[in-house]
DNA sequence: ATGCCTGCAGCG
DNA sequence: GCTGCAGGCATG
C-alpha cells in the first residue's frame, strides 16, 4: 500500500498523508486534488511512503492528480524543505507561497506557450502612424518577436485599449504572429576591460560546480557586462541563468538590456507586480526550462529550473531581497543555497556588499572579484565632499554653496541630482502655539504634509485626511509646515532656478511601473535639468549628462539605535554618488552635514569600501552583533502592547536555551503602534548558527502549541529590520 | 424551541 | 486558515 504525504496550504506544520486511489499514479513532486475537511484543496506531494501513522478510516483518497504543469521536481521540493527548516515555517505554506497562485487552483492555465507577434516584413503605410497606440506597438516590435505579455506589459493600465491597437494591426497585416525565439545568439555591447575578462574567466572555470563569488566592483565598473558574458557562456552549454534583480523599478533597463544582448533566447520575466497570468505563463516557461534566462525580484529563485547552471544576485546587498512577511526569507541567501543545489556558481554583485558576504569572503567562504574601476572611457569616480551644516547654513534646507554647485551645472547644461530620502511636502504638521503635531490615529506615527494634494498621509499604514484648518487642542489657525520632503525641496528649488526643468521621482509622482520608465527616459534624453528624488532614483539608474548630486539631511542614520544604519547609509551614499559622471566629464558629490569629520563620510570621499567595511566589522565583532553571532527576531502583535509583552515573556520561558542561545528580554517597536496593532519583539542570539536553528525548531514547535489567538506572532530568522 | 455569538478543536 | 460544533444566552 503506497501513501501520500501531501503539503498543503494551511498554517499547521503538519503533512497531511492520502491513500491513493485505484487507477490513478501519484509520485513526489505531483499536485494533487486532495478532499480537507468540507473542501477540496490543491496541494503538493512532497514524499510517498509505505506506511502512515494515521488510522485507516481516517485516510481519505486523493481527489485527482494535475498533470497541466511540470511535475515539481527533486531539488525544488529540497529547497523547500530547506526554506521550511531554516525560517520556521510549515512546509505546506511554504510550498504554496513559493507557487503562483494559479498552480494552486483548478483555473485553467495560461496556454503552454504564448501568442509571440513580431512586425511584418512590408508594411505599406505603416511608417505613416507617428503617434498612438500602434504607433508604439510598431516600435516596441522593431527590436524583434516579442510575446503578448512582453508586448502589452508597458501599457499598464491601458493594457486594453493597446491589445485592441494589436487586433487591429494584425488585420491591416501590419503585425504578424510569429514562433518564439530560441536561439542562443549573443550580442555584447562592448569588449570586456582587463578587469572584467579576468572576472569572467574565474566563474566560468567553476562552471559545472558550486562556488559562491562576490563581485564587487564600484558604480559604473560593468557589471552587468560580466553578467551577460556569463549567461552567454551558460546559454551555449546549453544551461538556464537566473538573475535576481532588487526591484521592478530596476528592471526596465536591464531587462533592455538582457533583450538587447539575447535576441533569440526566451526571457521569463517573474515579480510580484505582473498580473496572474503573465505571471504564470512566465514560471512554466522556466519550470519547462524554455527560457533560458530568468530574470526576476526574490521571487523568481523559488521557480523550478531544470538546467540551472548559473545565478546572479544583483545588488546582493539591497535590503527587499528579504522578505517582511510569510517565510520570511532572504532572496540572497535561497540562490546561494540553489547554487548549491543545482552544483554551480553563484554570483552576487555589488559596489557595497552587505558585510555579511563581505565576512564570508574574508572568511574564504566566498571568492573576491574586484572590478576597482569604471568601465566607461574617460570616466572616473565622482569626487566627493562634505558641506559642514555648521558654519553654512542653509536657506530652506540647501546650503548656498551646493545652490551655487548647481547653478553652476545649468550654466553648463549639465544635470545635477537633489537626494532626499523622505517623500512628501513636510515630514510634521505642528501648532508652534501649543506643541501639537498631526499624528495617525493607528500608529504611533506623524502624518506627512503632501501639499500636492493638499492632504496628510501616514507613511505607514497608508491612513490620510484632509489638513487640519486650525489647531485642535488650542484652536490656533496658524499651523507650521516643520521639516522637508521631496515636494518642498522641488518647490524651493523652482524658485531659486525658475528657468530649469525639474523633475520630481518619488513613490508619490511615479506612482505605476510605465509611468516611472518614462520618467527615467525622459531624463536619460536630458528633458530634465535637476532631479529631486527619493532612493527610487539612488538605484542603479545611468544618466548620461548628470554631473552633480547633492545629498540632503543623511546624518540621522549617523545617530541611529539601529547598528545596520551606516551600512545602509554608506550603501545609499555610493549608491546615489554613482549617478554622477558616468562619462566624460566628472562627477561631484557635496553631502551636507553636521559631521563633516565623520568617519564614514570620509571612506566614502576615498571610495574606501573595504576600509569602511573593515571598521564596522570590527565595531560588531567587539559589541558581539551579527555577522559574529546569528540572530532570530519573535515579533508579536496585539491590540494591547501589555498582550504583546506579556506573550513574549512567557516565550521566553517556554523551552530552556542551550548554553551558547541567548534570550534577551522583550521590548516594544520602535514604532510601537502600526494600523491599528502594537508591537513588541524579543531577540535571540547565539554565536552558533546550528544551536540557533536547534533551539528555534524546538521554540517554534511550543509557540505554535501554546499562542493565544489573540496575539499575532512570527519568527524572523536573519532579521534585518528592527521596527 | 430557535437563533446567534464566541471559543475551540480538528482537518489525513 | 476554515469549518463545524458545543455551550451560553437572548428572543417571541
Amino acid at each position: 500500500m503506497k501513501f501520500l504525504r501531501v503539503a498543503l496550504d494551511v498554517p499547521l506544520a503538519n503533512l497531511f498523508d492520502y491513500t491513493l486511489p485505484p487507477g490513478l499514479s501519484a509520485q513526489a513532486g505531483d499536485r494533487v486534488l486532495v478532499p480537507f475537511g468540507t473542501r477540496r484543496r490543491v496541494g503538493v506531494v512532497v514524499e510517498t511512503a509505505a506506511e502512515t501513522a494515521i488510522e485507516a478510516e481516517r485516510l481519505k483518497p486523493i481527489a485527482r492528480v494535475l498533470d497541466d504543469a511540470p511535475r515539481l521536481p527533486r531539488d525544488w521540493l529540497e529547497l523547500m524543505r530547506f526554506l521550511a527548516g531554516y525560517y520556521q515555517r510549515p512546509l505546506g505554506e511554504t510550498v504554496a507561497s513559493s507557487l503562483p497562485p494559479r498552480l494552486r487552483s483548478l483555473r485553467e492555465l495560461p496556454r503552454a506557450t504564448e501568442r509571440h507577434y513580431r512586425a511584418a516584413g512590408s508594411a505599406p503605410g505603416a511608417e505613416t502612424l507617428k503617434s498612438g497606440w500602434k504607433r508604439s506597438l510598431l516600435d516596441a516590435l522593431g527590436a524583434g518577436c516579442l510575446a503578448e505579455d512582453a508586448l502589452l506589459a508597458p501599457f499598464g493600465a491601458r493594457r486594453a485599449a493597446a491589445r485592441t491597437a494589436l487586433r487591429a494591426l494584425l488585420r491591416a497585416g501590419w503585425v504578424e504572429r510569429a514562433l518564439p525565439e530560441s536561439g542562443t545568439r549573443f550580442q555584447p555591447s562592448h569588449a570586456p576591460s582587463a578587469a572584467q575578462d579576468a572576472a569572467i574567466e574565474r566563474v566560468a572555470q567553476a562552471l559545472g560546480q558550486f562556488r559562491p563569488f562576490l563581485l564587487h566592483g564600484v558604480t559604473g565598473s560593468g557589471k552587468t557586462e560580466v553578467y551577460l558574458q556569463l549567461v552567454a557562456r551558460v546559454l551555449a552549454r546549453g544551461g538556464q541563468a537566473l538573475v535576481l534583480v532588487p526591484e521592478i523599478s530596476l528592471t526596465p533597463q536591464l531587462e533592455a538590456r538582457f533583450r538587447h544582448a539575447f535576441p533569440d533566447t526566451r526571457l521569463a520575466l517573474l515579480h510580484s507586480a505582473l498580473e496572474d497570468g503573465a505571471r504564470t505563463s512566465a514560471w512554466l516557461e522556466a519550470a519547462r526550462g524554455e527560457a533560458g534566462i530568468v530574470l526576476g525580484t526574490r521571487l523568481a529563485v523559488l521557480t523550478p529550473l531544470p538546467r540551472l547552471a548559473l545565478v546572479v544576485v544583483d545588488e546582493e546587498h539591497d535590503a527587499s531581497f528579504k522578505q517582511q512577511e510569510g517565510l520570511r526569507y532572504s532572496g540572497r541567501d535561497a540562490a546561494v543555497y540553489r547554487a548549491k543545489l543545482a552544483s554551480c556558481p553563484a554570483v552576487l554583485g555589488t559596489a557595497t556588499p552587505s558585510l555579511e558576504t563581505w565576512y564570508n569572503c574574508q572568511a574564504g567562504r566566498y571568492a573576491l572579484l574586484e572590478l576597482p574601476a569604471r568601465a566607461s572611457p574617460g570616466s572616473v569616480l565622482p569626487r566627493v565632499r562634505t558641506i559642514d551644516l555648521r558654519r553654512e547654513s542653509p536657506e530652506q534646507g540647501l546650503a548656498p554653496s551646493l545652490v551655487a554647485a548647481i547653478q553652476a551645472r545649468l550654466e553648463r547644461g549639465e544635470q545635477s541630482l537633489v537626494f532626499i530620502n523622505r517623500r512628501g511636502y513636510a515630514p510634521v504638521l505642528a501648532c508652534e502655539a501649543c506643541g501639537w503635531t498631526a499624528g495617525c490615529e493607528r500608529c504611533s506615527a506623524r502624518m506627512v504634509l503632501h501639499a500636492a494634494d493638499r492632504r496628510l498621509r501616514c507613511h505607514h499604514c497608508g491612513a490620510e485626511s484632509a489638513i487640519a484648518r486650525a489647531c485642535p487642542t488650542c484652536g490656533n489657525v496658524d499651523l507650521t509646515a516643520l521639516g522637508r520632503g521631496t515636494q518642498r525641496v522641488e518647490e524651493t528649488l523652482a524658485e531659486r532656478f525658475p528657468q530649469a526643468r525639474i523633475v520630481r521621482i518619488d513613490r508619490d509622482s511615479a506612482r505605476r511601473r510605465a509611468q516611472l520608465a518614462e520618467a527615467l527616459a525622459g531624463i536619460r534624453r536630458g528633458e530634465a535639468d535637476i532631479l529631486v528624488g527619493t532612493q527610487l532614483l539612488a538605484k542603479g539608474h545611468d544618466f548620461p549628462a548628470l554631473t552633480l548630486v547633492g545629498v540632503l539631511n543623511a546624518d540621522s542614520a549617523l545617530v541611529s539605535t539601529d547598528y545596520r544604519a551606516p551600512e545602509r547609509l554608506f550603501a545609499t551614499l555610493a549608491q546615489v554618488a554613482g549617478r554622477a559622471g558616468r562619462r566624460e566629464r566628472p562627477g561631484e558629490v557635496l553631502v551636507q552635514t553636521r559631521y563633516p569629520g565623520h568617519p564614514l563620510y570620509a571612506a566614502l570621499a576615498r571610495h574606501d569600501y573595504a576600509g569602511f567595511a573593515a571598521a564596522q566589522l570590527a565595531e560588531r565583532r567587539a559589541a558581539g552583533f551579527p555577522p559574529y553571532v546569528s540572530e532570530a527576531a519573535l515579533g508579536a502583535e496585539a491590540k494591547q502592547l501589555a498582550r504583546a509583552m506579556q506573550f513574549l515573556r512567557a516565550a521566553a520561558t517556554l523551552v530552556a536555551p542551550p548554553e551558547e542561545v541567548r534570550i534577551y528580554d522583550p521590548v516594544p517597536a520602535i514604532l510601537t503602534r502600526r494600523a491599528g496593532l502594537e508591537r513588541a519583539r524579543l531577540l535571540v542570539q547565539s554565536p552558533s548558527r546550528s544551536a540557533l536553528q536547534e533551539f528555534l525548531r524546538a521554540w517554534s514547535e511550543r509557540l505554535f502549541a501554546v499562542a493565544p489567538r489573540d496575539v499575532r506572532w512570527h519568527l524572523d530568522v536573519d532579521p534585518i529590520e528592527f521596527d
